[in-house]
This record gives C-alpha cells, structure tokens and sequence, in this order.
RNA sequence: GGCGACGUGGCCAAGUGGUUUAAGGCGGAGGUCUGCAAAACCUCUAUUCGGCGGUUCGAAUCCGCCCGUCGCCUCCA
C-alpha cells in the first residue's frame, strides 16, 4: 500500500485513487525566464511519483500547466521590447529543454492559460452564480468570507493574515483578502473578452479551471512547491469547492520542500542567485543532478551545492558499472544471485511517501552485492536487469556524463592507446605511464581490465 | 505579530519509542587486485543524534524550556 503525506491533513495516509486512473496536476512555470534547478527539483519529483505509480501498475494522467499571462511576463515583454507572445514562446521552448536533458517525461497534458480562457471564464461565472464571487469594476474578486473552510491548507485565519497585510489595499473590495479572479484590463495589457469587460485571469483561477476541465471537479494528487501553499494552493481549494461543491477538491497535496544556498538562505528569483537547469547540465549529468535531488527526501529541503552534484555524479558510476552487466558479461554459473529482497526494499521505501534515500540505499546495497557475488562466481545478470528497472522508475539515463567537447579526438586516443600497450607489452612502464599521463591532462581515464585497455572521457 | 519546517559522523542524508550502541552516498585511512594505477571488493572512519530537564522498564525518536537556522504570511517550484 503507497502512502502519501498529505499536506491538508498533515499525516501520512493510504493512497487510494477515486478511479482507476490516478488523476494527478502538478502546478507549472511561469514562463517569463530559463528554468531554474528548483523548478528541477519539482519537476524531477513529480515525474518519480508519476513513474513509481505506473511502475505499482496505476494509470496516470498527469497534467502540468504553464502559465503564460502573469504580471511577471508582461514586464519581461516590456524591459525586452519584444510581444509578450515572444516571450512565453520562448521560455516554454527553454523549458522543455531543461526538463527534457534532465530526462523528465512531459505530463499527459500541458495546458496554457491562453488556451484555456473559456473554461477560465466559465469558472468565475459559476463562482459568481453561487454567491462565491462578485463584480467590481470589470473585476471579479473570490469572497473569502462566503467560505467557511478558508486557510484550512496553510493553517491560516482571515483575521490574523489581515493583521499582517496591513496598508495599500484595493479598494473597493468586500474584504481585503479576498482576491481577483479576473483583473480588469490596464494599458498594454494582454487582454481577453468577458462578462464582465476585457481583462485577464488572475493568478489562480487558471489551475482550478485547468484541473477540472482536465482531470475532473475532484482529482487525486495535486502537487507543487511548498511555496505555493499560501496563498495559491489555499486560494484554489477555495474557488474549486465553492464552484463544485465537492470537498476535497484534491485528496491529496503533496508540496514539495525549497532548495538550499549554501549559505543557508532559500534560492529564490528575487535574491538573483537561481541556478540555471541549462548551465547545470552542462557541468553535471542529468543522472547526477537527479541523485542529487533524490538523496534528500523531497520534504525537505536539499543544499544547493555544486560539490554535492559532484559527489552524485561519482556515485552513479557505481550504480552505471553495474546495470552495464549484461548476460555476455556473466560468467557461466549455475548459481544466480537473487534480488528479491533488495526489490522489496526498494519498493517498501517508496511506498512510504516516496523514501527516494531509503530505495536508493537498497540501489546501492544491490551493486554491492552484485560486485561481491561476481568475484564468487555467480551470475548477476538478473540483478543487473532489476538495477536497470529500479534506476528506472526513479528516472536516470545510466547514460555516462556529458563528453567534454574539447581535447583529443577518439582516434587521438585510440592511437595513445595502442601506443601505451605497446609500450607496456615492451614492459617500459615509463613511457607507457607517460601516455596515461597525457590521456589524464586531456581528461580521460584509462583502465585494464584482462588483456583489454578500455577508456572513457570524465 | 500569526502559521510552519528544521538542527543526526569531515560533508550530504535516512531513521521518529526496543531486532538501530543510528541505513545509504561522498570523502578519508589501511588492505586485496594491478608492472604501477583506475574500477571493484574487504576492514575501519558518530557509545551518539543542538543544549538542559521530564515521561518511560527503555528515547535520536514523546513532552517542556532554552539556543540556533530557515520558510510562508507580497511574486516564487
């Protein structure tokens, strides 16, 4: 049984889908910059939990929007001088091509709040209708005092938050807490029709619009950064029930923690310091970068640091030798290794909320295990397939890292190569030590194995 | 001010009442293998879980206080 922490509730609880289909919506990126490695922290996350559910056998209908009319785009368009159009466009295309190098299958469904605007609109009308919202100005504001249930998710209350928001309000607004689903178009603004004139959606309506046109007005996980908790994810819970009825719009809330600077402050946009996917991927290895992330529990909050990824990235080697056995590899043995155990412990671990450390412990414990009952003698080759079905669910390649562009050519090196086993079959140790150390200068590593000298670029 | 998270070896990080005098990774020390290396394997590397009290037959795990770090309450994965 898959246990799942569930943030509304805060305990550990079965994972029990409403159908036979996982209906699952993660909240995306707004695309107004280069994805930054919180967003791969997220994504990577959510893309576990999607394969470990399909790997326990559940359909999984996983949907991830994007959000492409916000504030923050509009403002990018400007200082670029360029159609916000342009803008989205080309952060969404970034965005694939950091999720996609870090091996993050795309979601069943990707929406956009662009494509999406009827249902948008549709949303508020409902939410007008059932007394949830009203007019005001070519505005349209959620009433939080019409929902009793508000600030169950973060914990909040009206009047305390209220305390603290002291000063600039909107005016006009029955409470100042209540905030816009529709925001009445400014100069320069994108801007769409509706009832109530041209504007654009608010921040949240588009997930609770998107959800249920999606997935349905009552889905099984809904996922995201714990920084969405308040006000985005407590804002949804609200329009979504107040608009269906239905309680809880979402079973279960899984956030996922914040990334670390070393110094020990959040990584967050407005310090500056976001740590770019694309340029992490040219130093690191998707599967490094992804180890890295999956050593910590995804509750909590990993250290950003560029030693770590390199740490990550010399524990794969350990776990890539051995999924590379192959049966040719094996030596003729009647005895086999059997892994069961080491499947049932990864299985137990990621049945208890995910517990990546814990199933990647019994990852490593396996290779282990495997290299010790090679030297007996016994074949590993059905523990090399589980390595490679494990490592999978948990998403890596176990493709080598990225070749360092500069350097030698392949048939340099081969060239070195023969030249060192010349050299050493001569037994002139010193001109062979020689051509490794030139190998090493130009980063390649070099080892023999049997009769056999193979080398790989590091 | 309100809501919340966390503090485990040199570093990262599981464990949340007894089979844990604490998993796994990285790093370090020694060894096997090797011409020497690399990789791999073996052994060692926290009698201790921020501090102080308490509950209990028994606590890193529960309770209280204190110290420290961080997040949310405004946009953020």
């Amino acid at each position: 049984m898959i246990q799942l922490y569930n943030s509304l509730t805060r305990t550990k609880e079965d994972f029990v889908p409403i159908g036979d289909e996982v209906k699952m919506y993660v909240c995306g990126v707004t695309v107004y910059d280069d994805s930054h490695l919180g967003h791969a922290l997220s994504s990577i996350i959510f893309d576990v939990l999607a394969r470990y559910l399909e790997y326990r056998d559940y359909r999984v209908k996983k949907v991830q929007n994007f959000t492409d009319v916000d504030d923050k785009i509009i403002n990018r368009a400007k200082s670029d001088g360029v159609p916000w159009e342009e803008i989205t466009e080309r952060y969404i295309n970034s965005f694939y091509e950091s999720i996609d190098g870090l091996n993050v299958r795309r979601a069943t469904v990707e929406p956009r709040v662009t494509e999406d605007m009827p249902e948008i609109i549709g949303l508020i009308e409902r939410l007008i209708d059932c007394g949830s919202a009203y007019e005001l100005n070519g505005s349209v504001y959620y009433r939080v005092r019409s929902n009793p249930d508000y600030g169950k998710l973060s914990g909040q209350n009206i009047d305390q938050m209220l305390e603290a928001t002291r000063g600039e309000l909107e005016s006009g607004k029955e409470n100042p807490a209540d905030f816009a689903l529709w925001k009445a178009v400014k100069p320069d603004e994108p801007m769409w029709e509706s009832p109530w004139g041209p504007g654009r959606p608010g921040w949240h309506i588009e997930c609770s619009a998107m959800a249920f046109k999606h997935l349905g007005e009552q889905i099984d996980i809904h996922g995201g950064g714990l920084d969405l908790i308040f006000p985005h994810h407590e804002n949804e819970i609200a329009q979504s029930e107040s608009a269906s009825g239905r309680v809880p719009f979402a079973r279960v809330w899984m956030h996922n923690g914040m990334l670390r600077i070393s110094n020990g402050q959040e990584m967050s946009k407005s310090l500056g310091n976001a740590f770019n996917v694309k340029t992490a991927l040219k130093e690191f290895s998707p599967d490094a970068i992804r180890l890295w992330i999956l050593q910590s529990h995804y509750r909590s909050n990993p250290l950003l640091d560029k030693k770590l990824m390199g740490d990550a990235e010399r524990s794969m080697r350990r776990i890539r030798s051995a999924a590379e056995i192959t049966a040719e590899d094996v030596i003729e043995s009647e005895k086999s290794l059997n892994a069961d155990s080491y499947k049932r412990r990864f299985i137990e671990a990621m049945d208890d909320d995910l517990n990546t450390p814990q199933a990647l412990a019994a990852i490593f414990d396996l290779c282990r295990k495997m290299n010790r009952s090679r030297t007996d003698g016994i074949d590993v080759s059905d523990a090399a397939e589980l390595v490679r079905e494990l490592t999978g669910v948990l998403g890596f390649t176990l493709e080598a890292p990225p070749k360092k562009a500069e350097g030698l050519t392949d048939t340099a090196v081969e060239a070195l190569v023969q030249q060192r086993k010349a050299a050493r079959a001569e037994k002139r140790w010193a001109d062979a030590d020689a051509v490794r150390d030139q190998l090493d200068a130009a980063g390649i590593s070099i080892s023999d194995t049997g009769g056999e000298t193979a080398w790989s670029r590091s």
